[in-house]
DNA sequence: CTCCTTCCCTAACAAGTGTTTGGTAGATTA
DNA sequence: TAATCTACCAAACACTTGTTAGGGAAGGAG
């Protein structure tokens, strides 16, 4: 089922390989678009043929399939745990905020695709866990902010609907543009970006 | 250069024809992806087959032209108005942001494909006014974010370039869940989007 | 040295792509 | 009625797509 299970390990350099190969996918995959991406192109940006591509993976689909689910599974590792803490509201939707923000910095492309390409892929069976992270993750923020106007830390006079929307969308927007090389950390980005959301842009006095 | 310049005009019918193709063509792009749609599909959606549709349109990436341009125009006209009418920084954003909310009404499908492969597009020449249009754009909210920043009006502690993408992002992603039949009108959701973005989503006392 | 596995190449395949060409029913014009 | 034009169809075109099959060089294992 998995590569790593048995004891004739297929050696590290194999699975270096492997990452590597889905790291360049990954990249060409979030500029170029997926179906713009050609299997030629990737193998290209990998020194290989189209053909020898089809040792490591399965198909273009897999190689999707595999940068997509990683990167959820990873996300979710992140969001629990904070969820689990058992922090106030605000603070809760601080945590995953800055959370959001260090994924964008790890996984920038595997965000961008899946900003790009979740809509049209979560009606396929085999990409259906997008559908079930979206619902989660939908739920998750809800019910914080649900729970903050009950506090009376968030305000009751907005749609919560529309403030879901409005804050998921600002931090995951920020992976089209965002750059790990940036003058600005993750932590610094979701600092002033939290700054906005909660206080807004003019001046509280 | 344009079709309706001279006397004989063809016929409104012909015209309406075209729009129409036009209007389902930018439902599929925006919901499949350019790439990703066939001509074949466009075809289909429009009641006629493939190679129909190159008595009306040279191409399918004239097709894609012509629905970008189209919706460029009309925003810039609103923009261009907002920002010949001499208001204060708040005032414009408020109203740039409100004339951004009823673009997305009206060309809904035009912004998501803009948005989805404005990226990609802007490299290639004939697209490149995509590009121009992005810098006058960037511009224009960046000039006035400034300006609001020097009259006090808003924060100074912030970095510019961030609230601009930060409020350019909130405003037009809005494009890929708004509904032009849902509860709220356009200006409704840039009202509670200006609230949220000005003054936080954390009570003020 | 021989065998075997790893990793890639060469060369092709079938399906799908955007586009072109020639034709034609039906309305419009003369 | 005859000629022309409009808006489409039918069928094919050249090309690109993801994918596969067979082979072979490199290197470790026996």
């Amino acid at each position: 089922m998995n590569s790593d299970s048995s004891a004739s390990a297929p050696s590290t350099s194999s699975a270096a390989r492997r990452a590597e190969i889905l790291a360049t996918a990954a990249q060409v995959f979030a500029d170029q678009g997926y179906n713009a991406t050609t299997v030629r192109r990737i193998a290209d940006a990998a020194g290989m043929l189209a053909g020898s591509l089809y040792y490591h993976f399965d198909s273009k689909e897999s190689m999707l399939d595999e940068i997509l689910s990683a990167f959820l599974d990873e996300l979710w590792a992140g969001y629990d745990t904070v969820l689990a803490a058992g922090l106030g509201p605000r603070e809760t939707i601080e945590a995953l905020v800055t959370e959001s923000f260090r994924q964008i910095d790890r996984h920038g492309p595997a965000v961008a695709i899946y900003q790009k390409e979740s809509r049209h892929l979560s009606v396929q069976p085999r990409f259906g866990y997008l559908a079930d992270s979206q619902a989660r993750f939908e739920n998750a923020w809800l019910r914080t902010l649900e729970r903050g106007v009950t506090e009376k830390v968030f305000r009751g006079d907005l749609d919560v609907r529309l403030v879901y929307r409005f804050v998921r969308d600002t931090v995951w927007v920020a992976a089209s543009w965002y750059r790990p090389d940036g003058t600005h950390s993750p932590e610094e980005i979701a600092r002033q970006y939290l700054s906005m959301v909660l206080e807004g842009i003019t001046p509280r006095t």
